[in-house]
RNA sequence: GGGUGGAUGGCGGAACUGGCAGACGCACAGGACUUAAAAUCCUGAGGCUCGCAAGAGCCGUGAGGGUUCAAUUCCCUCUCUACCCACCA
């Protein structure tokens, strides 16, 4: 028989999927819908294995569904905003509107090759204004809504490019081109209240249980909801207040300092009052040199104590000295707090190190070795002596509340979403600053704001919109006078809070999406992508479609119901980069092997969201098992020399339920595709220890074909061309999925393992049609074991059957 | 520092709800085919001890303890490791 022709036989199914269309998706309401999502891809150029892994498994989910019946959404697009096309442009002089298209091209073709079932037709691109349009017309919907509002914000900034720096683009606190020092430069910028929706989006956890443990915990983690107490304290030189936050209210008559960070306004209102202003201005400076990254790596805390200025406790009126420390986070609560060092670790450093008093409040645990942080009994808290610290949890901030010190509050990690960005290669933010009117928002008739294509790039460093002079001036929608583009650009992590939407309607130029549409397919059955997306992108998208609800445009409250996060692919153990020089090009194994092959290793290698270190023997292998599939359609045809017995006829029938039933459950329920594959190799195993029988009416062209079928999600090309071999008019993508009979996979005998002490001693195959009396005697007389002995011997069941003997 | 996972042969990894540990693949060894090799097909295999052999015995899922007739699985303590967040008051 002939090779397995692997490069032919791929692109002939290729073609024949594309020209006939057999993956595009149609609304049809007889239908059940089954809409699988995996991350769309920035075109950076080039496909790696990651890639191929994630949309691997991705069209593993949309055949093996496809072929249960439904209605299968299979999208795909590109992410194609962002700063690499910026480099590019720079480095080789080209527009990131060119390289980005030329990528974009060139990364489709790599993956038509491995055979993915998207329905191109549907396929996005964020940096087309038809997209992006959508983005400026939701963004102004949002801020007629009030959820959209300007603040100052720093950004990194090199002041000898003059440029605005990505945090990627500062390296060891210089600039990556010119190596200058990199500063903090406060900006006025545009923000999204992402924290309106903060309780929804932990309150929407409980939509979710299709998410990993671990997903739902980083986010939780992330948005950091806290209860405590907002406090103010007076401050001994003014009528002023210092107001702060603490999760510990119960323990303010702890409280022996105070702390601010380098940032706090209160620092510069009372320049005049602090003494030792010259060294705490020079504390200020110092940190504001300092990256975040390298203010919360040391371990070792510092800080300077304000001369001159003292704050007062509350609760028991004693003055406390104040620090400023840049241990305490501007961006987190109000910037200030009260330290508590006898219950606080943090706060118990600081106090050591600058010889502060620390008064416990609560019983237990040394504190002259560290901080107590458990429960205990109150003391040194007036009133509250005496109750246990949970009660004075309960009992403490009600009385602060009384006595109108503060009040108790909510508090999230969750930052208000930055969305300005000082970058050339984004959607332009759809406002201008007139110089009568101020801010005013974009007509919706004169969107898209389209980006200038041919923005040029200077050395200065200077934006190439700012310097653009036909993008910049404009007039004034509101006044008609002249009028500037606002120039930033938005984050691009707004193109992906809502593609998923856009795909079911994807060429709509009336409006971002048809609702009929999109609530058709929404939400997204089945999401896949990497973990490193669990905080951002995954947290954005929720709620960029809760506002999308809040409008009318979906009816859906979470946009993804089941998450797989797949694992990273390694060569070595240590991830494949182009700085380590360790990538395994997807090209070179397609066109050595095959994308089937490809497919099969990485989905056969590992479960799906573990690491999967890449094995050139591995792949080998798979490649094997391939051709030992493809061999069998001779096996088959072969003149045999036995005459099949009806017991080989039934244990082969069985094996091919046992597999059906095995297959269909680890891709549907456990999504372990590792094991599914491992199943198909034993049924073919078995279908080549059978090879020698004959006369089964039809059996094993039967098992192969439902071995063909069960491969298909897996290896698609190998298994149409058998299935068109086999005689079949009809194409294997879009057969029906076998199913199984469980009578075929029970057993007439069932073997019954004894335990003495628990250790296994033996085996004894029992017919399972025996009562169960019969069964004891038999166990019993097996094991030589008199009836007066009885009373040591005991059987255990499992599902009302005897599965073990024990013998004591 | 916090959070969340993980640790099973030479390797990647299986094992339902506690019920025969090591499926499947790789690497390895032997056999068949071949002048020979490759490819292919078949067979073997956790470790140790005993036995010419069929086989028998003991040990074994990171370490130590516990619950149970029975623990990779449940509980406690510890070690190592990966990822995410990182001074979150």
């Amino acid at each position: 028989m002939q090779e397995y022709n692997v490069i032919e036989i791929e692109k002939k199914w290729q073609k024949f999927w594309e020209d006939k269309k057999i993956f595009q998706a149609t609304k049809d309401l007889s239908k059940e819908k089954y809409y699988i999502l995996v991350m769309l891809p920035y075109p950076s150029g080039n496909l790696h294995m990651g890639h191929v892994r994630n949309y691997s498994i991705g069209d593993v989910f949309a055949r093996f569904h496809r072929m249960l019946g439904k209605n299968v959404i299979h999208p795909m697009g590109w992410d194609a905003f962002g700063l690499p096309a910026e480099n590019a442009a720079i480095k080789h002089n080209i527009a990131p509107q060119k390289w980005t298209k030329q990528n974009i091209k060139r990364m489709q073709e790599q993956l038509k090759m491995l055979g993915l079932s998207y329905d191109w037709d549907r396929e996005v691109a964020t940096c087309d204004s038809e997209y992006y349009r959508w983005n400026q017309w939701i963004f102004l919907q949002m801020y007629k809504k009030g959820l959209v509002f300007r603040k100052k914000s720093s950004v990194n900034w090199c002041p000898s490019c003059k440029t605005v720096l990505a945090n990627e683009q500062v390296k060891e606190g210089k600039c990556w081109r010119c190596d200058s020092n990199v500063e903090q430069k406060e900006l006025e910028q545009w923000f999204i209240k992402i924290t309106q929706y903060a309780d929804e989006l932990l309150e929407g956890h409980k939509l979710l249980s299709g998410w990993p443990e671990q997903v739902l915990s980083m986010q939780k983690n992330w948005i950091g909801k806290s209860h405590g107490a907002q406090m103010k304290f007076d401050i001994d030189v003014s009528d002023k207040k210092l107001e702060i936050f603490t999760t510990r209210p119960d323990t303010i008559f702890g409280v022996t300092f105070m702390v601010v960070s380098p940032e706090h306004p209160m620092l510069k209102e009372f320049k005049n009052q602090i003494k030792n202003w010259t060294e705490v201005e020079k504390y200020i400076q110092a940190s504001s040199l300092k990256s975040n990254i390298e203010r919360s790596s040391s371990k070792e805390k510092t800080g300077v104590k304000l001369d001159g200025i003292c704050a007062v406790n509350p609760a028991n009126k004693k003055k406390v000295p104040i620090f400023v420390a840049d241990y305490v986070l501007m961006g987190y609560g109000t910037g200030a707090i009260m330290a508590v060092p006898a219950h606080d670790q943090r706060d118990w450093d600081f106090a050591k190190k600058y010889k502060v008093d620390i008064t416990p409040v609560i019983e237990g645990g040394d504190i002259t070795k560290k901080a107590y942080e458990g429960e205990g009994v109150m003391i040194n808290s007036q009133q509250f002596n005496g109750i246990s610290s949970q009660d004075a949890r309960v009992k403490m901030p009600l009385w602060v509340e009384q006595q109108g010190w503060g009040k108790q509050t909510t508090n999230y990690k969750l930052r208000e979403w930055l969305i300005s960005r000082q970058r050339c290669w984004g959607t332009p933010i759809p406002m201008v600053h007139c110089d009568k009117c101020g801010i005013v928002p974009v007509d919706e008739k004169d969107l898209p704001v389209v980006l200038p294509t041919n923005v040029k790039f200077t050395n200065d460093g200077k934006s190439p919109l700012e310097s653009d002079d036909n993008f910049v001036n404009t007039t004034c929608p509101k006044c008609g006078g002249h009028a500037r583009r606002e120039t930033d650009t938005m984050d691009t992590f707004v193109d992906s809070s809502w593609y998923f939407l856009r795909y079911t309607d994807a060429h709509n130029d009336k409006e971002c999406f048809n609702k009929e549409e999109a609530n058709y397919w929404m939400p997204v059955d089945q999401y896949v992508g990497g973990i490193e997306h669990a905080c951002m992108h995954l947290i954005y998208s929720r709620f960029w479609h809760k506002v999308l609800r809040d409008m009318g445009l979906v009816k859906s409250d979470e946009p993804f119901m089941n998450l797989l996060t797949q694992g990273m692919v390694t060569l070595g153990g240590s991830a494949m980069s182009k700085s380590k020089g360790n990538i395994v090009s997807p090209d070179e194994i397609v066109s050595k092997y095959g994308a089937d092959t490809a497919r099969l290793f990485i989905l056969f290698a590992a479960p799906p969201e573990k690491q999967l270190d890449w094995s050139a023997d591995g792949v080998e292998g798979c490649w094997r098992f391939i051709n030992r599939v493809w061999r069998l359609q001779e096996l088959i045809q072969t003149k045999a020399v036995i005459v099949a017995t009806d017991k080989a006829k039934q244990d082969l029938l069985r094996a091919m339920h046992i597999c059906i039933k095995k297959v269909t459950e680890d891709i549907s329920q456990k999504h372990q595709f590792n094991t599914a594959i491992s199943s198909v190799m034993e049924l073919v195993n078995t279908m080549y220890l059978y090879k020698h029988h004959s006369n089964d009416d039809g059996l094993s062209k039967q098992v192969y074909e439902t071995i063909v079928l069960l491969l298909s999600p897996f290896t698609p090309h190998l298994c149409e061309e058998i299935w068109n071999n086999l005689g079949h008019n009809d194409c294997v993508s879009i057969a029906k999925w076998p199913s199984y009979d469980e009578k075929y996979i029970k057993q007439d005998t069932i073997e019954i393992p004894i335990q003495v002490n628990g250790k296994l001693k033996g085996k004894i195959n029992i017919d399972i049609s025996l009562d169960e009396q019969t069964v004891k005697n038999i166990l019993l007389e097996k094991l030589n074991i008199v009836p007066k002995d009885k009373n040591i011997v005991k059987f255990i069941y499992v599902k009302n059957k005897i599965i073990n003997v024990v013998v004591k």
